[in-house]
DNA sequence: AATATGTTTCAATAATTATTGAAACTTCAG
DNA sequence: CTGAAGTTTCAATAATTATTGAAACATATT
């Protein structure tokens, strides 16, 4: 891996012999390691950190050459981003190439990898639940069985609600939420308070009538 | 794999011949497949969908015998588990084996989850990011690179921040807060409404003074 | 329509990761 | 101390996943 050729570039550090500043380099390095906690591989996190740092558009070329990349590797790379849709086309006029750009905006970023997890790592989950809980047929023994699958169901499905519900929020509220941190218990209890409702507000009647 | 000659098994389906029921066993062979996707292997992912039914604690032979894995396997997979906190070791009066069994709160086990997931997929990022701002070394060209990075860490941090606070609540307040869903903005600003602040609380000197 | 330029696919291969099972290790009871 | 019962380790192997690069495929320009 070390040994080929290496083309055009003043070589390095041994395993990326290219024009990346030093910083970014380390930046795309660390997103290679990571891949593999992720979920993504070495060359769909490092073709993201660099596309992430870049100021501009990049086509496919040069991320080969920025990375040792095949041109191979690259486009399954990049085919792999789309459908996270972290990676978005651009045109620049008078080139006929495909250019590549990572969203700005860091929120849009985070909805993205939220989302996309969801969808790959729940929403199969959350289904299976439901059909074994449809499912009459029952094993006696089954029974506390039935009643754990039952709770995950619920946990989950508590969780993914509450996920709709903060999607529909926009950047500035959800900055809000966050930075309030703690504070947003007390200010429920306060409007709790303040609206004449018992001080407990646990009860399970509450959460049928939304707005 | 399906030829060996599966010890004492009446041999029901081609993967699983063991004596779970068939509700445990679609449960098992879920999570084995879902396994890649977490980020866990098919092995560790059954012996935890298996101890998550069980109604009692399990030995590690158990669990060889109910997944047809092998002795060493069932060892390294428990071993991991144990390493993520999913689950508990258990010693039955008058028997020296060990039993295994997974805490039976599922709000426990999704704090652990997000907790060791925040541990292995997102701390050693943000002080990976944390180190490339510290270091003044700089060429020009990093300018953007530079803000890209800085943009990055303080999103994380908001959001480790944040965590870091709801991870304090105890488990009924994490529910009344799922819950509540959208209606936690509305019950913001109802606050900041009541205690005469600005309608604009996203202010960024409101986030020092917590408490 | 031919060419130049660029992209994608895919079969072969490399690299990584999971799994096994026998041997080494531990611990308890007698 | 010795043996029985149980657990862990680890080197070998199997299975999976990633990567390459050449060939097939597109498309715009002339």
């Amino acid at each position: 891996m070390d040994m080929s050729p290496a083309p055009v570039s003043p070589a390095a550090s041994p395993s990326l012999p290219l024009r990346l500043s030093p910083l970014a380099q380390a930046f795309v390095l660390h997103f290679g390691e990571m891949g593999s906690r992720w979920g993504i591989n070495r060359t769909v996190g490092q073709i993201y950190a660099m596309l992430f740092l870049a100021d501009s558009p990049r086509h496919a070329e040069d991320i080969c050459e920025a990375l040792t990349l095949s041109r191979g590797s690259v486009s399954m790379g990049l085919k792999e981003l789309a459908s996270w849709n972290l990676v978005q086309l651009r045109h620049l006029p008078g080139d006929r190439r495909d250019y590549y750009e990572t969203p700005r905006d860091v929120w849009a970023i985070f909805r993205t990898l939220v989302e996309e997890r969801k969808k790959r790592e729940i929403d199969p989950t959350l289904s299976m639940l439901r059909g074994l809980l449809i499912d009459p047929a029952n094993d006696p023994a089954d029974r506390y069985a039935q009643e754990r699958i039952g709770a995950m169901h619920e946990q989950i499905e508590l969780l993914t609600d509450w996920y709709a519900e903060m999607r529909r929020l926009d950047n500035e509220r959800l900055l809000q939420l966050l930075r309030l941190g703690e504070r947003v218990v007390k200010a429920l209890e306060f409007k709790d308070r303040m609206l004449g409702r018992g001080k407990t507000p646990a009860a399970t009647e509450n959460d049928n009538g939304r707005t």
